[in-house]
DNA sequence: TGGGATATCTGCAACGTTGTAGAAACGCTC
DNA sequence: GAGCGTTTCTACAACGTTGCAGATATCCCA
């Protein structure tokens, strides 16, 4: 509350708290007496320089404590090495394994994410694909939820590099980026048929989500459950009898309110595909609760093989997507597409499994 | 496998393929007739711009889709906007709960999140402290895992603005960091408690880690054991006596193993306080295969309050540490020393709440 | 001994942005 | 209509880095 203020008092270099900005390539310089490019070339492992002279450099670079300067480099260069990974929510547990499975992998090439949460709904979602407020990574992947098609089918070509991951993506893509893709339909397809192999028959989908305003979220849903439906078709029963559950959301607590309804309308079911894990978990607690056994009296399935799978009551079959594939496919498709290549959009499908634990055990009959 | 090299040809503006650079200010400059400098006056809202002017610059930003550049910006001012969030591996669903706390908290403040993983061990985490190779964001949230104390206090000053959470961290911390906790040793103690007032003597811990070369990896387990102790010893029981079931990591499958090396150790546990819920979502698988119940023949207690904590079977006691507040706390410290506050370390210790579900349920007796 | 290749080092300019200082135009008062 | 303050706009420099084009010095071979 000093409110007075010293207008003539010449301040003779006002002492700069903190912000003590880093060493620069100045600094190295001076101290190793010889050009700032020279150190600049040290750095770079420029190969034309005299090893006395990198021995030199080298120390003043470690006295000073010296780190070339991001900002400065990609300014230069025009390239930042950040690659931003834009997911719907970490407290899925699927995106926070693949999450962990790209920032793995981007280590491993030197690049470092940045990570951007789109559960804000479709506007996130809208602020990645015009690239942000800033100007900031060199490239995006991007895992929509909410967006529109054709919102994605009217652009020309995406604001920077990008590959989308996940689901309903249009057929017809902007230019500048690809998409990698993981086979829902057909994984689901055989995850039913492994319940209607073993018999049983009034079998259910858990996992559509009503859509409003014809936005269509977690539209793999909407792909699993056609997966499902063709299973019952191939199996000589009739899809349009179907019981497809909905549920408001994918988290445990959906999969727990879904169970109720469903149990309500289908009581006598013995079977349930469920869209993800952690409906399913919710699913298992409910089925627990209402005094069903799985999988005697009803099997379960889920989607995603998180870690939570094996350890659940009882451990759950599951379709397990090949994360660490999929990793490195988007990231050799992204960094492509960095170091310039501008080829028309490709679209890839990386493999899953069926990890059959007992939640489909076998009936003893 | 051109090798021939035209020396001579003078190539005319060779076609930079697609890195088209994005739109800068002077870009827009040019369309709208005013000075560089008066474009970033619109952008950075300066107040002495004509209304016309302003109108016909931002018209110009609109045609040209012009978005400032983070690199360019924070080599002009220091700062690039970017917090970096060290922890160990998203994989882990306390850390992917908090990292998504930490991420909407940092937008919230207009602010941007890199994430980095150290799963990768010391070296990694040695990396984190030394301020990476290169020079990026603007300060450092870290969650040590395996860094020796002893390291840290030798450290005069952190090489940017940090704050620590986690356990373990040495009295005397370098300048220019803060450190907020969760008071572990309590929240163990009142667990632990609970158990002992419903009149359960045969207790065990699960989750201590054997050190190794002096590492002390997972120090939260040293601390909750400790306030497992001081509970029985609070009970009149004889902590000497007590059993503590060492696990080799704090994953799923860990508390699996040690589960069943104390069901050989003590079979008549009738208490098992978890160091964390994924160990205890292990344990309780184990349980059930060995025919134990629960809460009736054991009861367990985990700790994190993770999201499948409700879901598990039976639903799990456990400790929840309030995130949101620690994300709240720890950004404003962060951003207060990143806008020079240069005070000595300071402690902050966030609360935690016990909740209690049906894997601790009175006995019926 | 000359000529060309090779090795080693340097200065300059530019990347896009913003702080500073100041020029120019305007409006008001006496 | 001179003087002064306010509004509006601009030029310049600098942030730290690297590509480019050279300047020397050194070496090899004819």
């Amino acid at each position: 509350m000093h409110a007075g203020r010293c207008k003539n008092l010449p301040m003779p270099t006002p002492p700069r708290p903190l912000p003590q900005r880093p060493p620069t390539l100045r600094d190295v310089a001076e101290i190793a007496q010889v050009s700032i490019k020279t150190v600049s070339n040290v750095v770079n492992d420029y190969p034309y320089v005299k090893q006395a002279t990198r021995d030199r450099v080298l120390a003043a670079i470690a006295q000073v404590g010296y780190r070339p300067q991001a900002a400065a480099q990609q300014l230069r260069t025009g390239a930042s090495g950040l690659i931003t990974l834009a997911l719907p929510s970490l407290t899925f547990t699927y995106y926070s394994d693949i999450a962990q499975a790209f920032i793995d992998e981007a280590q491993r090439r030197g690049r470092t994410v940045v990570l951007h949460t789109t559960s804000a709904g479709p506007e996130a979602e809208r602020t990645v694909l015009q690239g942000f407020e800033r100007v900031l990574g060199d490239g995006v992947i991007f895992n929509p939820l909410q967006l529109w098609e054709e919102e994605l089918a009217r652009m020309e070509r995406t604001s920077q590099p990008t590959v989308f991951i996940g689901e309903h993506l249009p057929e017809q893509l902007p230019r500048g980026c690809d998409y990698v893709k993981i086979d829902n339909e057909g994984a689901s397809f055989e995850a039913t048929s492994l319940l209607l192999d073993q018999g049983r028959r009034r079998l259910a989908f858990l996992g559509a989500i009503p859509s409003a305003h014809g936005v269509q979220p977690h539209s793999s849903g909407t792909l699993r459950r056609d997966g499902f439906l063709r299973a019952l078709a191939a199996h000589g029963l009739d899809p349009s009898a179907a019981t497809i559950q909905e549920v408001g959301d994918w988290h445990r607590q959906d999969g727990a309110d879904g169970a109720e309804a469903l149990l309500e309308r289908l009581p006598e079911v013995d079977g349930i595909v469920c869209g993800n894990d952690d409906l399913a978990i919710g699913v298992l607690s409910r089925l627990r609760r209402h005094g069903r056994r799985v999988p005697e009296d009803v099997a379960v399935i889920g989607y995603d093989d998180t870690p939570d799978a094996p350890f659940t009551s009882p451990p759950l079959t599951t379709v397990s997507p090949d994360k660490q594939a999929l990793a490195t496919t988007v990231l050799d498709l992204l960094i492509e597409r960095i170091g310039g290549y501008d080829g028309p959009p490709r679209t890839v499908m990386t493999p899953y499994d069926l990890v059959v634990r007992e939640s489909t055990a076998l009936l003893p009959a």
